[in-house]
DNA sequence: GTGTGTGAACTGTTTCACAGCG
DNA sequence: CGCTGTGAAACAGTTCACACAC
């Protein structure tokens, strides 16, 4: 998951797309993608939705928050459509990243064909392991952070991406801050500190395990091991949990962790 | 971002966590360890949510929902509140996971460290590349796709995660679902189905990017001095009514299409 | 005094349901 | 009619502010 910053303090209120809205955006144009190769010409919000994975009151609600993009009685039009939401997210310009920390993450990232389809653009890879300047990886040289500053400037990055070990991503952080990067996409599990203004976006690869981790938990939990029945009449907890239940509780210094 | 799924309908009313808060508890949980490593025994909200990156209201709020686990006037113990989350999500057991498509991304997610520490163990890595196979990735070797089903019997695994190209993920999906996963963690950038009972959670690499660009473009702002690359999509027929800009922001010069 | 725990107020998001345009 | 666009209602999540336990 990712957490934003610095967003406008909901006080604009006329022209601001809500925060929820702008996070569907890339899934629509996404959908609306991949009809615009199969040559589709309108859809309704209905089968649109079915294809981002949302449902369609949804959907027309968030582009209402656009502009009236559709025809009643029609649907909307897949080129026109990809425009618009291409043009509100930012992607009819030219976008050059820069990542920081080329291990198994970063490679990962800069083979990523998802970027370069969106107006993303590798400008450069840093990594702070001299033997690595100078390797190709994904077609591109790495180079190493000591010229960090030199290739923010030159190539005009403002945003940038951080799969360092969390050791070193506020160090990082704080250096493409200092040369002018104000997004930032952070892969390392850390917490970073940025300056007013500066956006920052965190993808943890374990908090999303430990998410599901915690609805699995809870399947598994209660109720026998059999459950596809649709109504979830049974509450999930009742036996092995806590909570502040009348009369209970009180289990103070229990079973340590590792 | 991630989108969860297949969630208890709200309509489990008191027992339940709210999805929020359960979002955050891996947050909270790096925090303490953190703290635990350095022997800290207590914190108070104030001081925990500045390392967990929230507010303390929050925080309070979010732990009220696990039980008292705190102490008025002091604050939280350290290594109780450790043991309780890790319970609460779930991490007190072990979660035998697979890894499908072993590309850079796969191998990353097989090396990433996070993982182990959290109670995930990699119980196999899978490709549908036979001559990756026998390889060894991570220190473990990988697997043909031909054996996924009896893998996920054999180890037990409820856990998978996707990282596949788009085309293969929502077969590799249903094979896995029939196989008996009932939790997805999903890199490819296409929307799964699943039966009801399935939860998937997604990661989108430039889903991230895309609402970055969102706001560096707002930034940005008037003074945009950059020229678009791609020229204006087809036009719907009919004539569209552009929402009212109220006057303030320089609307875009519609580049549109003619 | 200090900092938790929590009702109450508030803000944001989703869903409903239907008016009205094509 | 069918499907969009949107107020209004319902719901979820956040923040406030303070009583009260330690």
């Amino acid at each position: 998951m990712a957490t934003g910053r610095n967003h406008r303090p909901a006080t604009t209120r006329s022209r601001g797309i809500p925060e929820a809205t702008v996070a569907r955006l890339p899934l629509y144009l996404r959908a609306l993608t991949a009809l615009s190769e199969r040559s589709v010409p309108t859809v309704s919000s209905e089968e649109l939705a079915a294809a981002a994975g949302v449902n369609s009151a949804k959907l027309r609600k968030d582009f209402s928050y656009l502009g009236s993009y559709g025809t009643r009685g029609v649907g909307y039009d897949v080129e026109y459509l990809v425009y618009q939401i291409s043009r509100e997210l930012g992607l009819t310009q030219d976008w050059p990243v820069v990542i920081v920390g080329i291990g198994n993450l970063g490679a990962a990232l800069a083979n990523y064909g998802g970027f370069a389809s969106r107006g993303f653009r590798v400008a450069a890879l840093i990594d702070a392991d001299a033997s690595l300047a100078g390797k190709p990886v994904a077609g591109i040289d790495v180079q190493h952070t000591d010229r960090l500053e030199q290739i923010i400037e030159e190539s005009g990055v403002s945003i940038g991406v951080i799969a360092t070990p969390a050791g070193s991503a506020q160090q990082v952080c704080d250096r493409l801050v200092a040369a002018g990067v104000t997004s930032i996409l952070n892969f390392a599990p850390t917490v970073l500190s940025v300056p007013e203004g500066v956006d920052v976006r965190k993808v943890d690869l374990s908090i999303e395990l430990q998410i599901l981790a915690f609805h699995e938990q809870r399947k598994a939990g209660e109720d026998a091991p059999e459950e596809d029945t649709a109504p979830p009449a049974a509450p999930p907890a009742a036996a092995v949990t806590k909570r502040p239940e009348p009369g209970s509780d009180g289990d103070r210094p229990a079973v340590m962790p590792a």
